[in-house]
DNA sequence: GGCCTCGATTGATCCGGATCAAATTCCGGC
DNA sequence: GCCGGAATTTGATCCGGATCAATCGAGGCC
């Protein structure tokens, strides 16, 4: 799943059908990669992006992963997103140029990059990236709207459990294990997103290895009924 | 702040300082008012966007407000949204092409319509109103994620105070009295919106007024002390 | 104006999850 | 393997806001 250090181009990069060329067409992927930069390996805990930065590209996780956060008034971490392979970050940035939250590594992270002003150029001309970014920006709002109402209206189990399969299923679109895998986040990360804290997280989990849905040993996790999990959100 | 009938263009409009031509030239925005559709009015509680609809157009209230709301599973409604004149409803549907919630009228309403195809045309030969549509998806998504995180780490006494110093904010921008005015929503409506319920709503608005922060009567409400208001979101 | 209905306020009780407080497990370094 | 600190789990208590219930008030309609 992990690019080695060889591939230069996004249309040969195993992410290109969830990135951003999704729906580009070759000549469109083609140029498109000539724009974008390959970053260094980032150890976890780095920060890609800092609140308050002037955004200058756009950033996109090529493997291990991330977190967007940020602090509130009162010191309090949040966690607005987590980030996996092929995923876009730093769209909030487009609001008025500046970006509201941090991006950090949650594990041994590489990264591609899109300078802004070539992206900006390349929309120009390119119908098919216009379409892509309006796709992408309209996706995340889409995803913060929903995540607002869960946080609001659903209990802890509830929120919980639908972090997992959608977890489970972004993991499934990048040919990745859906039922068995390692959360790169703590479980005081997974609270601030779902606006938990880390106790009623670990009870909550502790509840579906009960049941018998899950099967934990620290940050493994096994889906043994994932059905069930979901059957949670459809109340 | 209302547009008579015999006014034609974005150019002259009332609105044009805060709605999409903000920050086009003059002559985009007279290339882009010929794209805008007027819409007849509508009576309060009409739907002009239904979801699960193809996404075709933009809207923009002209006068009056709407909500942006929808129901969960469970039968139970949930509201992502109000929209003052001049501000852009929707734009969650250049995710895949749908809309995910309705957009319902709180009282007679007046919109334009700027249809898809046209704008996406226009995106293509006008670099300021590209910018400007990316500006207000990123607005409109880091307003829902700041949102996210104030439901899930402010309590329901400072999620009111957020929400009615961020309604004077919009009205004061639109050139309307900023501390003395009509909610056309409904208590319910501002509960299903900050995630509480509307008796939780009611109370918070009684320790305002017992504070000698706020004067209620019904849906009027006279802000006597917005910075008090403020200092709570502070935490 | 007076009625009628819906929306808003106020009151009493309850509960899910926060908070405070150990105990336990995991993991990196040696 | 052993050790130390951090992450996680588990336990006990508390509280803000939900829920259930009743009253009050306002605006619409005749």
């Amino acid at each position: 799943m992990e690019l080695t250090s060889t591939e230069l181009s996004c249309g040969s990069c195993a992410l290109s059908r969830i990135c951003l060329p999704a729906n580009l067409s070759a000549r469109e992927t083609r140029i498109l990669a000539g724009a974008v930069e390959r970053g260094r390996e980032l150890q976890s805990g780095a920060r890609l992006i800092r609140a308050g930065a002037r955004m200058d590209a756009l950033y996109v996780v090529r493997s291990g992963s991330a977190k967007s956060c940020g602090v509130m008034n009162d010191g309090e971490e949040y966690v607005r997103a987590f980030n996996l392979p092929g995923e876009v970050a730093g769209l909030e940035g487009f609001a008025d140029g500046h970006h509201t939250c941090d991006l950090v590594a949650l594990e041994p992270l590489r990264y591609c990059r899109i300078p802004l002003g070539r992206l900006e150029r390349l929309m120009e001309t390119l119908p098919g990236l216009r379409r892509e970014v309006l796709r992408l920006l309209g996706q995340s709002l889409e995803e913060a709207q929903r995540m607002r109402t869960e946080v609001s209206m659903v209990d802890a189990r509830g929120r919980l459990a639908s972090f997992l399969v959608d977890l489970s299923r972004r993991l499934e679109r990048r040919n990745l294990p859906p039922t068995h895998f390692r959360l790169s986040m703590s479980r005081r990360d997974i609270a601030r997103h779902l606006g938990l804290t880390l106790e009623t997280v670990s009870r909550s989990l502790g509840a579906f290895r009960s049941a018998g849905w899950v099967e934990v040993r620290a940050r493994y996790i096994k889906l043994l009924q994932p059905k069930a999990l979901a059957a949670l959100l459809a109340h």
